[in-house]
DNA sequence: TGGGGTAAAAATATCGACAATATTTTCATT
DNA sequence: AATGAAAATATTGTCGATATTTTTACCCCA
């Protein structure tokens, strides 16, 4: 699974049902139709996506996959709930991951990388985080998983990528979870500084930000969760100490 | 999924055959009975397992959670294949969870933790490599499976600990793919040395010994993957240089 | 009032059949 | 003989019904 599935349910010609379902439930979860634990019954499914019990059933398999659904034997579906705790390992492991996904797509991303990188922020800071409403714009919201998408695109590590995006929605999920708002002018400073640091090749710089972004760096979470591997990684790591 | 569901199977009174014939086709394509790449038939998966259509598609689809199998829409299903350039790459990921997920499990772990790994050596020590008849012991690999999870179980990131399930069992899977056999003796010499590593508490000879096992440091795949963050990473990563 | 057990209801898991779609084979045409 | 269209075959994807299990409701009795 990697972004570039946003476009794989438009092809109706080829999609089946099952990934149909698989993407709106996917969707509808991530937007907080379905609140954290809650219990997936079949037949309400059933009902709302106005299919049969099989592409439900597929699909709710195939969402345990990125851990959006948890399931117990002849106990069903729910939503994968989630507490501070969870929250705080998340954070933690998305860390881990960005440094490595950061460095490894600095290191090898090419001319077209860098332009796609471009692109994609220009398109995010084009687009309003708000509607007139007053609603989080779902359009922004791609716009920004693309963004972030595009910055690491160049890690050859498929299972990195795909890792990523994991804890990338799940993050976002509990964000949205907990109403959490963003201030739209903080967020495009934050977004062009990132872009920034990995435009000019500095990860360090750039792992900093995002894990400050993740919100890893907040007063509350500083105290008890120290940074990545902070003096524990030695520059050169194979038997040089100790 | 963890490594504690090898007994889930077992339940036969509340596993559902989904379940079940989940768990037998994982072990049969990590056994090496269906090739990489091979396709599926559903016809002739609900003859070998004796069930229905839908106990197998249902197990296909949670195969695809741990990247075992692919699925190409009305395309069906295929035992995933691996290319010369997968494994680089798996390797090389390997890598970098291993470092994390040591060094947390090292620095989490309690005297439980510690006495669980001795316990695990033992296990994996005492058992032989090889049956008289010349196969790979089941026992064994299931031992050895036991023996690395109990080094990385005080890692408090379940994300993490996953992870590093699916990449092992993928490694497992290409080594035995690949028909390469171990040295008994040597093998329990590795792993007595990352056993003591880990148990004195020194993460940098444990990555490093963990590393070499992989296979990451053989000469033939040293010159192309360099190892993993060598010189990239500061001992003090954030903000420091640069 | 409250606890325990039983019956009814609901929900899940499974099956077998059918429809939709891919793949292979056949066969005519150049 | 090679190419391409069209029928034949095989396979996947979906449905509705059924069996099995869990949950809920209820009643009886202490």
């Amino acid at each position: 699974m990697d972004f570039s599935d946003d476009f794989k349910a438009s092809d109706s010609q080829s999609a089946t049902l099952a990934s149909t379902v698989f993407e709106r439930l996917r969707e509808d979860i991530l937007e907080g139709h379905f609140q954290p634990g809650e219990k997936l019954r079949i037949s309400a499914l059933e009902e709302r996506y106005e299919v049969g019990t099989s592409p439900i059933r597929e699909a709710l398999n195939r969402l345990m996959s990125i851990s959006l659904v948890q399931q117990v034997d002849r106990r069903g579906f729910r939503v994968l709930s989630m507490g501070a705790k969870d929250l705080v390992e998340l954070n933690r492991t998305r860390c881990w991951v960005n440094e490595i996904v950061i460095r490894e797509s600095i290191t090898h991303g090419d001319s077209v990388w860098e332009e796609a990188i471009v692109l994609a922020y220009h398109r995010l800071w084009r687009c309003p985080m708000l509607l007139p409403d007053g609603h989080v714009n779902r359009e922004w919201e791609l716009m920004h998983r693309r963004f972030h998408a595009s910055l690491i695109a160049a890690c050859p590590s498929r299972w990195m990528r795909d890792f990523h995006e994991v804890l990338f929605d799940r993050a976002d999920w509990a964000r949205r979870a907990s109403a959490r708002r963003i201030d739209q002018d903080r967020s495009i400073a934050e977004h062009g500084a990132i872009k920034d640091a990995v435009l000019s090749r500095n990860p360090v710089l750039a792992v900093h930000l995002l894990n400050e972004a993740i919100g890893l760096l907040d007063p509350d979470t500083l105290a008890s969760t120290p940074l990545v591997h902070q003096g524990n990684v030695p520059s050169q790591p194979i038997l040089q100490q100790e």
